[in-house]
DNA sequence: CTTAGCACTCCTTCCTTCTGAGTGCCAATA
DNA sequence: TATTGGCACTCAGAAGGAAGGAGTGCTAAG
């Protein structure tokens, strides 16, 4: 069943202008708007057809137009207009875009807060692997006279670290020994490439630290195999910002406890594949407390077979356009910072006037 | 101006009561209780007075009495009883204080979630240094053809690192005298050590990687000059399952941002330094956007120079005592675990029924 | 097919009333 | 002198209408 082009015209409308009211859409609004040229009478009419095919949702009997979570989704799909961002919004992106280089999760953690704050909504950042991960370098440090801290350098650019406490004694130079026989043996393997015999070989060359050796792999095989990097989560209090929540705060620490379990670990099994834009819109999403929640993903490439994830978490009535191009101007230009020379390098100079970016 | 006991009895018995009711107590309430042997109007007798002293307030004319500010500093500094945790309690407890051992600033970020949980109510954790800090160890390892990754370890088993861009192009060789020649000389010194002839020296003995040793040394005096670590605040939805958030979003957001700004930047300055303990109560807080809500700070040690603080953000009206004795169960744990054999080792045995904690 | 008109719905807001918990004070009591 | 029972008074919050108004669906005319 097509829409009819003044039907999409309507939807749109009342998209365009719930999210920016919160309000449901009344017939009379929609005939007000300057490129409409039919009355509200036949607006109305127009509405219930939409609202018999599930597009839009009234309240109640006397209530305007909300549209329905198919009515968002056919929005985005089809009838959304790229927003332009000003010129004041860009110049504050770029500024946003000013990441102070720090470690690795640390970027990434601000990342998101930028991206909150930008878009005075919940933000969550994520690092994937596209491909398995390889050790680079393995580094073992006294620190005490039980312990020792694992330094793990990983392929993209992660360092890990763990403290271990030794269960025999060992020396400084049997730790050397060790140092120099994982890196001989482990450096660029992945994983599955790691084998039990392996390992045992290991343990033999070690010498007297050999019984560190499981407790430095067990480690670096964790870190190996994990797909994901940490989901950094922030700015979730700015839910409470929108009308939806205004007097509710029963339903908004419900969403927020449902991000922080439900959202945190499943999210990555949702990562974007297809595109560099995600939707979910309200019911397709992970969670069912977050049925009334929608989330928009976007990817960015950060070089070294790692892919970063900027997501944004907000009510199903959000200006998608809108936080569509503003997440696609951090994404471009983010891959840029990524690749180019790290997040010390230059933001991306001021383009003359607004820029239009695609979807 | 001293209270008499039977003033105290009363004043005790009211934030008791209002602690878990959140509604203000009038005089029947405390009449009836079991221990009390007089009669209503004698209570509104000593009510009043105290009212009078300023150690009660009255939302309005007719209805009961809430405990002040100052009614709160009394209560806890001269009249909560201690708090006997149940044997589920420390049960869970334990439970929780089962790290998962990891990095140094997970498990710190972890112990806030875990606080947060047993607490029911935001939770925040940071590690202080106690003296200067210095370096331990430095790594360089070659990434790519123009990156470098820096790994520095510190004193208190903490390891920071940082992606650098090169300048100019150095070779794996280069970069390898210049880790040793910053081991050699930098190792045990502390920030006012390094002196700026000595990084000349360095720079000079470094030959080609030469050009790199400012941005290591911006990196590593950074760090070293940190007094603090990372503030990790986690939790804050919870602030909204307390009564006094039930229909004011607007207000718990206000809570909400200044936590995350001020609190975040100013608390280092507040924390305890005296007793293992200390209360922030309402307008004694650090922002005046908190003065509804007080801290309860705990001290921990974490060995090696450093020292790990603990806190509860609530509602001025919090179980005070509960929560010191939940905190402190994890601060004498948590000393041990550290100290003894880091978060590997055993839980503390369940102690043979409830366990008595001093505050 | 579109539109003006009209009756109808029902949410929202505002006002009023009512209730009851709790106080303060006074006079009686021990 | 300290305590207690009694009583009038206060005031927030709940409950109950009543009015207002935005918006709809339907019908009949253009």
């Amino acid at each position: 069943m097509e829409l009819t082009d003044r039907q999409k015209q309507i939807l749109r409308a009342i998209v365009d202008i719930y999210v920016s009211t919160a309000e449901p859409v009344g017939s009379k609004a929609i005939a007000a708007l300057p490129d409409v040229k039919c009355s509200s009478a036949t607006i109305r009419n127009e509405m219930a057809e939409l609202t018999q095919m599930g597009l839009l949702e009234q309240p109640h009997t006397s209530a305007g137009r909300v549209p329905s979570p198919a009515g968002y989704r056919l929005y985005i799909d089809q009838l959304m207009t790229d927003y332009r961002l000003s010129l004041d919004e860009t110049r504050s992106l770029n500024e946003a875009l000013e990441l102070k280089s720090q470690e690795f999760d640390k970027m990434m953690s601000q990342l998101g807060k930028m991206v909150s704050k930008m878009t005075d909504l919940p933000a969550y950042t994520v690092a994937t692997r596209r491909s398995g991960a390889v050790a680079k370098h393995f580094e073992l440090l006294m620190t005490g006279p039980g312990s020792i801290i694992l330094v793990l350098m990983l392929s993209g650019d992660v360092v890990k670290n763990k403290l271990i406490k030794l269960p025999v004694s060992v020396t400084e130079p049997e730790l050397k020994l060790l140092s120099a026989v994982l890196n001989a043996s482990l450096t660029d393997l992945t994983a599955q490439e790691i084998t039990g015999e392996l390992l045992e070989k290991i343990s033999r060359s070690a010498g007297a630290a050999g019984p560190l050796v499981p407790l430095v792999m067990d480690f670096t095989l964790e870190c190996l195999r994990q797909q994901h990097g940490d989901v950094h989560l922030t700015g979730q209090m700015r839910l409470l910002g929108q009308p939806e929540y205004k007097d509710a705060a029963g339903k908004a620490q419900e969403v927020f406890e449902t991000l922080d379990e439900e959202l945190i670990s499943n999210l990555p099994a949702v990562l974007p594949k297809d595109g560099p834009v995600q939707f979910l819109v309200g019911p397709e999403n992970v969670a069912k407390e977050l049925k009334d929640t929608s989330v928009v993903m976007m990817r960015f490439d950060i070089g070294e077979g790692m892919q970063g994830t900027i997501g944004v978490v907000g009510p199903t009535r959000m200006d998608y356009a809108k936080i569509t191009a503003k997440l696609g101007y951090f994404a471009e230009n983010l891959g840029r910072m990524f690749q180019k020379g790290g997040a010390a390098a230059q933001p991306p100079a001021l383009p003359d006037g607004a820029e239009q970016i695609e979807n």
